[in-house]
DNA sequence: TCCATTTGACACTGACTAGTGTACTTTGAC
DNA sequence: GTCAAAGTACACTAGTCAGTGTCAAATGGA
């Protein structure tokens, strides 16, 4: 099982409908249900088109599984961005920013669809792939959400030792409180319901973590 | 799909077989991969046997799931009567505690990678099935949690606003923190990491709803 | 226009699997 | 020992699905 391979094949085009549907099709059917006939019909394609762009296709799913991974860390670098650059009430920011960052769940469906396929087929997927997966992904997220928590500290906002360990936290009392309540978007959950937690989470957080506490 | 039907039939030793067999071969090789026959097979029964006792593959699975939530919930309950009705050093038994559910996943591995194929089949199961389960596995977790929480606020010990809150904060904080990076046990974590995390998570926990803030 | 690359249509193989039908054997209660 | 309930062995159906072979059609650059 190579990673990716070397020579590009085909045209661009074709490889992204391919990809794209498959992104769907197995976030919404699991790897082992997933049809590649299936991945054909919804990418308006030959499915010997398919087999020309990819070996296997367990090589489709994992390349699949990387390449989402790098879109959607993409979105949330901007959503930290856009809430953790200037902090002007910190508790409200870090729900808006919570909020922000549970709605991508629902902005990208088939790739966090796609999330809990990878992690139904974490005991069939080759080590080092899902090593490389949850690199790409879930561990970039917290490594890049620790550096703003350790700016906002050395504002005086924050009082952290182990700012990886802070943004773990965070993300546990926020995101993976609701992801794991809806099963990644699977079973929907009122939006207030969504925000009573999200604001529980972080008022917990701050409590934590806040320097004066209140 | 009916949840469970009514009339017993043959012999209680046969089924348990059964059940066991298709708890390790579901855990092992998720919903749609485990063949009826390996489960016979593991079961040392015949595949007709199977088709006696239980209609359907999926039927065969919705029942493992639900009876094993009950098993695993009730071993929990003992690990909370163990490590919280009386408490000497809030930080250390809380970290006992939280070690201990912990190794409950380890202690159960074929239960919970079953949690992990459930996980994955949300979107497939029928919905009242789904929460049939939830109610009786991790629900019931929290519920059984928050009123030891609540005795333990009562002795001036803690201070919280909502149990149910606190409860789903200090689960989060630690096994869920601990089974996310494992999933579920598939990926082995060395014990002084799992210890490093679950301790953070405790302090974290107790720094948020400790009544005597150091 | 020409030609090489790419793609499509489609039939096909081989393997696997859920579920059934049936005839025979075992078990255990009485 | 009898007998009915329960289980076994095994062949079989019918369906699905990953992956391939083949050849014709489309595409696009020179």
């Amino acid at each position: 099982m190579t990673l990716r391979q070397a020579e590009p094949y085909g045209r661009p085009e074709k490889r992204q409908a391919i990809t794209r549907a498959a992104r769907r099709v197995f976030g919404r059917d699991g790897y082992t249900r997933a049809g590649v006939d299936a991945i054909a019909a919804e990418a308006g394609v030959s499915k010997r088109t398919i087999y020309r762009h990819f070996t296997d296709k367990e090589q489709l799913f994992l390349t699949v599984a990387l390449e989402g991974a790098d879109e959607v860390t993409a979105a949330i670098a901007q959503i930290m961005d856009r809430h953790l650059h200037k902090i002007v009430d910190l508790e409200q920011d870090l729900i808006d920013f919570s909020l922000d960052r549970v709605a991508a769940v629902t902005a990208f469906p088939d790739h966090f669809a796609l999330v809990r396929a990878i992690e139904a087929e974490a005991a069939h997927i080759p080590p080092p792939i899902l090593q490389a997966w949850v690199a790409a992904g879930p561990q970039t997220g917290h490594l890049r959400l620790a550096p703003y928590l350790r700016r906002i500290a050395e504002r005086g906002l924050l009082r952290i030792d182990d700012a990886d360990d802070a943004a773990a936290h965070l993300t546990l009392l926020t995101v993976t409180d609701v992801n794991q309540q809806t099963f990644y978007g699977a079973i929907p959950l009122p939006q207030e319901e969504v925000t009573r937690l999200v604001t529980a989470g972080v008022r917990a957080f701050l409590r934590s973590y806040a320097a004066s506490a209140g």
